[in-house]
DNA sequence: AGTCAAACGGGGCGACCGTTCCGATTATAG
DNA sequence: CTATAATCGGAACGGTCGCCCCGTTTGACT
């Protein structure tokens, strides 16, 4: 690959994620390349859809997230984390609320399983009750992402937390 | 206001009811005009904007939620009717969520300042944690509707009307 | 230095949507 | 029944956005 296209393709990329983070997947392509100092063109010749330069920017945040779930975090503790994530990225909060854009199913999975195994052991533990599924903490997380994007993240997660012990 | 003009109206409020609390605000002018059986002019004719459209199908949905929380009911109670009150009108879920449309200030006011009242009651009464204000009410509100649309609204609701408690 | 394929960029296409316009229609007063 | 003005419908406008195209530029290898 020549030196200058790969330059390109990391400014893409840098600006993309900047740009997508800060204000979500409805950003335009365009405002996208003209951060990046490129044409629209070459975003494309790079990523044929916006939907595969999304992919590209949001795949190793989720991944990063999935770490973190296997690394002996508590489950209320990754809970938080899973908020804070969405609130500092406006891009995976859109992913993660399925808004639209079609993630690979794998990593989406991957997650998901991650986080249900740490639900299935604290409920076993008997610090959360055993009625919430998955999906149902899947959707709290969604709720407190886009609740918390006006008012402050803490007492809200405070609130749901405190609801979900057994 | 000739008879047809009349009729007309009737036939583009309800055509307009009925699609924007099936879909939500982002159903297109031509098609409500079209399910009432009307050109799209004809809807201009009657509502200058969509968002007066919008407005009038609306309005009375927020005030019929401000009679009952004036009406003596519970506050936990009145917060699922919220909850519900979003599932079952998506229009009315767009709204709250301030979801681009622009509705009256008052009637919004109106519906959060009795909203506040009940919580301050029960936080008197010291059946909810004194810690929360209405603003982190109506952002729990919004965020049980964006989630419950997924998952059974009863659980989710459930958990977080045990995380408000005291 | 010269060549040429690869990469560039920005204008353009098609789709969608809110809004406006205007010729055709129709209700109503006289 | 006629005149007339209100009303109607849907084509057209302007704006946005994702995506593609193509004339031009530029980097790499000889």
């Amino acid at each position: 690959m020549r030196a200058d296209a790969r330059r390109n393709r990391q400014s893409v990329l840098n600006a993309a994620y900047e740009i997508l983070a800060a204000e979500g997947l409805g950003v335009p392509i365009d405002e996208i390349a003209r951060r990046a100092g490129v044409g629209a063109g070459t975003v494309y010749r790079h990523f044929p859809t916006k939907e595969s330069l999304i992919e590209a920017v949001v795949l190793d945040r989720l991944h990063a997230l999935t770490d973190k779930a296997r690394s002996g975090i508590d489950f209320a503790e990754f809970f938080t984390v899973m908020v804070e994530a969405g609130l500092t990225n406006r891009a995976i909060a859109d992913v993660l609320a399925g808004g639209g854009y079609h993630i690979p199913a794998d990593a989406d999975a991957a997650l998901n399983a991650a986080f249900a195994e740490l639900l299935q052991e604290a409920q076993q533990r008997g610090t959360i009750r055993p009625d919430v599924t998955p999906d149902d903490i899947h959707a709290l997380v969604i709720g407190c992402v886009a609740t918390a994007r006006h008012r402050g993240a803490t007492v809200l997660v405070q609130i749901v937390v405190a609801g979900l012990r057994a």
